[in-house]
DNA sequence: TGAAAGAGGATATAATTTGTCCTGTTTATG
DNA sequence: CATAAACAGGACAAATTATATCCTCTTTCA
């Protein structure tokens, strides 16, 4: 029910390389240590990143990372699915032969259609919404305003 | 990112218990076998639910299991926490304090949200919206299109 | 050529999930 | 009262997954 570690720390790269300038690339000893990511976990991390084409990797010497696409054309979604494949809340959800009961269970049509709804919100948010909003949510694009369970929500 | 099994079987052995008429109790063995789960694992289960308040226990001789509540009393929302604990996608979104950089982590909120609308959305379906549809998914009790018995259960 | 940097396989460790078993307690019933 | 049916709950075993490290190989720049 909860992204893997791993997932996060994806999640932290993209965001640490969508900081950077364009054309720029980062070793990956750079990011780890920016982020507070095991450096020889985020290496793995990286490679499926790179085989997803969300990064681009440059080997040899001033080799690293860069990100492969604009900060408006990756998605949380697509990252996390990178690492932890098919994002669902019940494994029927993904595949519905996993489980012999999905043609006559009326809860299996409950968790296709939340899929629905947490990959479509994932997809929608981009990188490009979350950088740069560091210390001032609230006032940005994601819309977070207003309360969520009587609780406000601010990042300071 | 995925519902234990554990939690799976519990919303089956509620249903269960659902479909049967109130007042009578079901024996575990019975719920096991009907349901095609491992019995011994289901008296676990059924202890969760039963300090959860889902369900009542009756011991002894002719004992079993009830539900505790009426079934527009109960929701899946209730029934996977009183097994898989705090419904979430990431951590942070549970308990801020276990990661450090939630204070400055744009993507924090983020996860705040998804939770809020994940418990939303799960915290409406209810188990008389389950009971007795089997056999008629996708005719018109349970759409995909958002819809239950008429009632709209996004959270905006 | 050689040092810097990523690629990728193998492996180790820990945590979680799944499931069983055994003993004890409650209770209806003859 | 005795007994068997049924749940309660702790201990434990097996399997799976998550987390992380290490080592060797390849690429590339200077
Ligand atoms: S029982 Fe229903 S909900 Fe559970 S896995 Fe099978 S199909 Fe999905
Ligand atoms: S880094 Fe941000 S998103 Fe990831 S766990 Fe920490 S607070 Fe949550």
């Amino acid at each position: 029910m909860i992204i893997t570690r791993q997932a996060d720390y994806a999640i932290r790269c993209v965001l640490f390389l969508a900081s950077k300038p364009v054309g720029i690339a980062t070793m990956i000893g750079e990011i780890a240590d920016s982020m507070g990511i095991p450096k020889s976990f985020l290496a793995k991390i990286l490679q499926r990143l790179s085989k997803a084409e969300i990064v681009s990797s440059i080997r040899g010497v001033r080799g690293g990372f860069v990100l492969k696409r604009d900060v408006s054309d990756i998605n949380l979604l697509e990252v996390i699915q990178s690492i932890d494949g098919p994002v669902a809340i019940n494994r029927c959800a993904i595949d519905k032969h996993i489980c012999g009961r999905s043609c006559n269970c009326s809860v299996h049509p409950i968790w296709i259609k939340l899929r629905a709804l947490i990959q479509d919100y994932l997809s929608a948010v981009t990188f490009d919404k979350l950088v740069d909003t560091k210390g001032s949510i609230g006032t940005q694009k994601i819309s977070l305003e207003g309360e969520i369970y009587g609780q406000r929500l601010s990042v300071r």
